[in-house]
DNA sequence: CATAAGAATGACTTCGAATGCAATTATTAT
DNA sequence: ATAATAATTGCATTCGAAGTCATTCTTATG
């Protein structure tokens, strides 16, 4: 036993009278070892408390098992449950999650070094502020990557990426089925890839339908934002008659300040549409028509392309889209006439 | 290089033409290089791509800089929030989050094999399904736990945990001093410990004014659990003026359930207090008086009592509590008269 | 200019498990 | 019983960085 006590291979080995080689072969699978062997080394093993040492392991097989999620910590709200969802698709594959915060540009070389020193087998990406240039590092060090709604442009890395533009446009398509024809963009921060992406899937969405030059308002994926630039915007503008939200927390922001403030009935006056499927969107006082993530089947879909491109580096880069899936509440009507 | 072309100290040693000790001195500060060596070996290193291997330096270092953070993925609504900050004070403390869920008690064993043989610094543990012998276990082996939102009744491990008792006090204090006699309490799940602690912090502030055997139902924290239990309390008793709710969730579903279906009025005619703060709490609908709890210094405080543990490890272990913080919102008002 | 004190350097060993190889033992066939 | 084969076993080495120790090179001082 060292200083800090730990038990190792050599102290079990000491114990039941055999080799250190022994004893390694004891808790490596599909070696050969006899059953007297194995019953001294296990009843020594357990005597002593002995847990074969992960660091060394991953010393000598050039593999750790762990697998780097970077994460920015002011995510949207989905995070913990896809944070969650991917650390139990990697548990099942027998990995571990190293979790990384990646807040801010600055951080990014930081981070990626310590990524790079930890020797993980693979990198999922949940963050905006991951440029193509630290992607090509981690390729320098085949280290694979999979980035999780978010593309780059050339599809070097793989990805999967729920599909917002058909998202989008089941929603769209649902409003001008009602006859709505004045509508009003609420986007993301414009520094989000997943917010970029919802706005530009809703305008290609309304093109197809022959709207151009919809207005667009920013805000930054938060109730209060949402309230307050739909606010400053209904002072200086002829209200729509429906509202496309980039994410249901705002449309739930959208929908009490026209009830609150505009002093306008939602649906009747006007529709709303969030994006997401979040709990609150189905409340009472809301019941969002919006569109989901089928979260569970992205995460795993992440996992199960890393792990090939761990087991297969040569498999080229795939991007999978996942579509929404629809759900229909109560926060969209048939638009009002225009000469009411 | 190696098959994986990681490059290696000595790889570097040799480009520079120095030591592979020399390489090794030039990445551990305070060890004294001339700065001609120093520019060698970093331009060589640069030249190469090297970065010093961390898990070769885990090995000889004895301490692996990874912190174990043990969540189920079930938890509670803040538990996204409450992991970000960890990870960033742990990030601060420059150690790394290693990720385990345990959703039940027969993962336990598995989970603690993994932590004990991935030789982490230490374990951040905010999940109910964690006995007593598991936390021997990490004693045995000479590994700080902390405990959040969680105490053992021996006192044995070192816990920090917000002040349930103090929270609901408020709480309760503000429904007695408008006059309330009539409570419910609407508890969270009995398996979980914060929903205990809720619990017995209600009914404790409730003694303290008087009022014993106070009405108790079950949700298990989710909006939906909320309605259906308000719902079937309704039918068979009659009305209390104020709910005393376990979490916010389930105050926002106790509202709507009144409103929607009992058909009576938040505040006027039946109170509602929450717990946590969550933003849902704050909105134009509901505006909740609840009480959040400071997220931010108790994260800050486990991680420091945890690190704490790690460098002193004789410290005896402490039980922080930290108070919550009054949120009034507009959900109480003075009790209707009962002879109205 | 000689010498002591100090700084810098490299050879070698360590951390703990895994594995190729050679030696040994057990098993089977003859 | 004996040869032939297969199954076990232990020795020694490997993974990559860090630290000990002895040695060499500087620099300052009398």
């Amino acid at each position: 036993m060292n200083k800090k006590n730990r038990v190792t291979s050599y102290d079990v080995a000491h114990a039941a009278g055999v080799s250190q080689s022994a004893v390694s072969r004891v808790y490596r699978p599909g070696v050969s070892v006899s059953k007297k062997t194995r019953e001294k080394v296990l009843k020594a093993a357990e005597e002593l408390g002995y847990k074969p040492n992960a660091i060394a392991r991953m010393l000598i097989n050039q593999s750790t098992g762990m697998i780097a999620v970077i994460i920015s910590s002011r995510a949207n709200v989905n995070f913990p449950e896809v944070l969650a969802q991917l650390n139990k698709h990697i548990a099942e594959k027998n990995k571990r999650v190293l979790l990384f915060t990646l807040d801010d540009a600055d951080q990014l070389e930081t981070v990626i070094e310590q990524i790079l020193a930890y020797q993980v087998d693979g990198v999922v990406a949940l963050t905006a502020h991951f440029e193509p240039d630290s992607v090509t590092q981690f390729a320098k060090h085949n280290i694979p990557v999979v980035l999780y709604n978010r593309e780059l442009p050339d599809h070097s890395v793989s990805s999967v990426c729920c599909n917002h533009d058909q998202g989008l446009r089941m929603l769209v398509d649902i409003l001008v089925n009602h006859h709505h024809q004045h509508f009003l963009i609420m986007a993301g921060p414009k520094d989000s890839d997943v917010a970029r992406a919802r706005l530009s899937g809703a305008r290609n969405a309304l093109l197809s339908h022959g709207f151009t030059d919809t207005n667009v308002v920013y805000g930054d994926y938060s109730y209060d934002s949402a309230r307050e630039c739909l606010s400053a915007y209904a002072d200086k503008n002829a209200l729509p008659t429906a509202i496309i939200c980039s994410n249901d927390t705002m449309a739930i922001g959208a929908i009490d300040e026209i009830r609150e403030n505009l002093n306008l009935r939602v649906p009747e006056d006007i529709s709303v549409v969030g994006f997401d499927g979040i709990s609150a969107s189905s409340w009472h006082n809301y019941q969002l028509t919006t569109v989901s993530q089928p979260t569970y089947f992205m995460t795993k879909a992440a996992v199960e392309t890393l792990v090939n491109l761990i087991e297969s580096p040569d498999v080229p880069p795939e991007t999978r889209y996942w579509p929404g899936k629809l759900i229909e509440g109560n926060s969209v009507a048939a638009a009002p006439r225009d000469n009411e």
